[in-house]
DNA sequence: TTGTAAGCGTTATCAC
DNA sequence: GTGATAACGCTTACAA
């Protein structure tokens, strides 16, 4: 491959020359610069980008820590992330961490070793003390001190679920989650303010006993038959939300596996919503957080580092959309 | 951030030796190594990969460019080639193409800059031109003169899917599924294999009158509405196999939307398989195609390429999965 | 064993 | 307008 040298040469100027066209700066003839336009045609030659983030110290590279990106929303989001990255001139590197802390340690370390600018987290666990402030990072649905924060509206989603199950006739309410922490009482995500929005909101409006099952974090996919066995015990139960739709999803197909109906039995709310069950047999009634104003925001986050500009947390608004389990 | 010369200085030593002691290369005396890496311990020395890449002309980055990582399939495969390559020490670009071939063209110059070492082809797109032979590139489900293709094997999943919805007592077939080439006549891919060896098989079985249901590719996502219409106009047919589970479920939502019941009066049999639609009310009868086998194949071909090993093609075995819809 | 110095391919600062 | 030349932070001959 030629590089900068041999296009000087071969043009018969200088390399800060050739750099200057390359990258429309300072003040070049416009014989010279024509002249040296075609010889970078005539050999092909394309800037080397690791030799540009060598003198620019910087490789325009973010990367997203992810659990997985078999889970709908995480691939949805992830998606989204990329593309408003991409916009913005910066390149995604996946780092999926199987819910491991030694993994996303590594992936941490990749901003010290320079192979990465920045750093999008995405975990519930306690990776505090590994967090360097001086490095930029944004956090999604989890807040650590001093770094900015895109999450959705967690506990008007819990606001919204309470309401509209009210409002559909349901009078004994429960909610099904992960505690998302596994038990780790220094490690509390944002997501957890979808029990608290949807308890207070129920509180409020007169609904005091609502069953709470809470479930220590597994794979994101299938839930215990304990669980299972935990919601059915509660016969009286016809109103449900759950932490997101693919336990909802999860949870609905248990039900109808033991004869009770959704909706007309037991309503249904999820969280996640978007496309995420769209080829479902059933759409679910879902709090949805858009990925893609999420997406937005945290790219916004990642520009401001970039240019220098320190950004605050965002809250991104969500909102309820029927579906057909309520 | 400190660099090798502070680690020097304060070692008292030179930034050869230092280099020698960080990459555990050539002869260092013991006490020199111990005073080296005490000092590297101090003040948190990290060595720099940009200017490592610089030298060693590589980066040990992989970008996987894919049509999105929205679609359940891509999700899971895009999370077992990460896994793959980061236990192989190498990072994972993602590259969301959403099918447009600029920005696939855009990934493919990623090499010439240097921006990534290699480079996972997943498109329909006609990006023959663009290819440049000199680059280590693999390619999934798709054939292209010259580079190494890593793929399920296609027609043996039609075959299978043909056997079963007969061996179910099916006796009136159809494939549904898109044309993938969008009408291109350059472009076909290992995909429509899955046709041929359902049509293949079934005319060997005896059965010479299939329907096809071909269409323009879409979204991945949603099947246009014209499509069902086509599909529920042939009221004899009791046995389908769709290209992917994803399109069956549409179907599948759409067959019993319409009042016929599945696997009662229409079998149906998808493709993909794997955790895919695991919290789907009813489990897909699917070809599946394991994305921790594809992966590892991926791995393979592109450890050879760091290796200076030219490897051959791939084809992974299927098996069919029994579900709920056959 | 260890240090000096020449790359790696850019960008940017100076003189001219 | 333009061309040397010094960084950028590392690896690796080659000397010592």
């Amino acid at each position: 491959m030629a590089n900068i040298k041999d296009v000087a040469k071969k043009a018969g100027v200088g390399i800060a020359t050739v750099s200057r066209v390359i990258n429309h700066s300072g003040y070049v003839k416009k014989e010279t610069r024509e002249k040296i336009e075609r010889v970078i045609r005539e050999c092909g030659y394309v800037p080397n980008e690791i030799a540009r983030s060598m003198t620019a110290q910087k490789n325009l590279i973010v990367a997203f820590m992810i659990p997985n990106t078999t889970h709908r929303f995480f691939g949805e989001l992830l998606y989204h992330v990329e593309m408003e990255l991409d916009h913005r001139g910066y390149k995604t590197m996946v780092c999926s961490s199987s819910e491991q802390i030694e993994k996303e340690i590594s992936y941490i370390d990749m901003l010290k070793k320079n192979r990465v600018d920045s750093l999008i987290l995405l975990t519930n666990n306690d990776i505090e003390p590994y967090l360097d402030r001086r490095f930029p990072l944004v956090s999604f649905d989890r807040r650590f001190k001093g770094i900015p924060c895109v999450t959705s509206d967690n506990y008007q989603g819990g606001v919204l679920a309470a309401r509209h199950l009210i409002e559909s006739g349901c009078r004994h309410m429960m909610f099904v989650g992960d505690d998302a922490q596994g038990g780790k009482a220094e490690v509390i995500t944002e997501v957890n303010k979808r029990r608290e929005g949807f308890f207070d909101e129920l509180k409020r409006q007169g609904y005091p006993d609502v069953v709470n099952i809470e479930y220590p974090l597994g794979n994101y996919i299938a839930l215990p038959e304990s669980v299972h066995r935990r919601i059915e015990s509660y016969a009286e139960v016809d109103g449900i939300f759950a932490i997101s739709d693919s336990v909802a999803a999860e949870v609905i197909k248990n039900i109808e596996r033991r004869g009770r109906l959704v909706p007309e039995d037991v309503k249904v709310v999820g969280y996640d919503g978007g496309t995420s069950f769209l080829n479902l047999g059933k759409r679910i009634t879902s709090i949805d957080q858009p990925p893609k104003e999420i997406a937005s925001a945290i790219g916004e986050v990642i520009q401001g580092y970039y240019d220098n500009r320190k950004t605050g947390d965002r809250i991104v608004p969500v909102k309820l959309v029927k579906g057909d389990t309520t």
